[in-house]
DNA sequence: TGCGTAAATAGAAATGGTTTACAATTAGAT
DNA sequence: ATCTAATTGTAAACCATTTCTATTTACGCA
């Protein structure tokens, strides 16, 4: 089992299980994003039992605990991600393979600014994220049309 | 019926139905996003039958028609806002409360450029939204406290 | 002003991703 | 080894959203 993971699942107060890191092995080893379905479907494999729920509900608890991102899908199904940089950033999706890559733009500051001084609100969070076709898909749709 | 709304509506190739117009209606009147079951509820009173299927029918056609946005929940649920301002822009929305306010800034140009440059991606739509509590709600929250 | 047709609608039913309930099992501290 | 709270599997529920289909309606055109 891998250390790495056990350690990060108990900094978040989480049992060190094998579903748990499991989990954690194959969304570290994806580059894409990854459905509770997918990620079902491949351990179950591993496993005698796995439940479906123990899947949604380990992907919720990881994300509370900050190892995983959940990633925004027009489709508003659930994705998610995990990222090695830990810093606060943002991703561009591929919305055709999954791929994921950090975006190191962020606006916090600007847009704090905006809302606190124009609208006298306060921000608690931001959602930023680019869609769209990684270089590998972009490549496709091009030769498709010619 | 509302001429503006009616010829909005034209102008997407959409018929200017008596339920399409409330529903344009009762949304430049909110100042707050809304749910299908909220328009729902409170144009039933109007007509003598209004389906719920309508509802969500409508407001996708009115998305589709550039009319009307829709807002990002973290509940993952349907929810709907008319801008007045019809150039690009994104939404600081009141979690409390549900009001909408415009914010001005926009990173198209730099995430365009990160995407391009850094990952030779493409870029397809980007998502950008700030979530909190609206000058209203944060006052009323400091009261609690105290 | 009346027709014809594609678009729009109501109502009921289905869908399916996600959650809940709860009894059985397990990780990890002592 | 023991204890306890956390975790899990299974089955069932949930419920927002979508689909189906017969009926009605908006509106371009004669």
């Amino acid at each position: 089992m891998d250390l790495r993971h056990a350690d990060a699942l108990k900094s978040g107060q989480l049992k060190a299980t094998p579903k748990r890191l499991a989990i954690l092995r194959l969304l570290s080893e994806a580059s894409v994003y990854l459905g509770p379905q997918d990620i079902w479907e491949r351990l179950r494999k591993e496993f005698v039992s796995l439940g479906l729920p123990t899947v949604y509900r380990n992907l919720e608890e990881l994300v509370d605990a900050g190892l995983v991102t959940r990633i925004i899908h027009p489709n508003r199904q659930l994705y998610y991600y995990l990222c090695e940089k830990k810093a606060h950033h943002h991703h561009f999706i591929c919305l055709e393979c999954g791929r994921v890559e950090d975006i190191d733009f962020c606006a916090e500051k600007q847009l704090d600014l905006e809302v606190r001084h124009r609208h006298g609100g306060q921000v608690l969070s931001h959602v930023l994220q680019v869609n769209g076709l990684c270089q590998g898909c972009a490549g496709m749709k091009k030769t498709e049309e010619s």
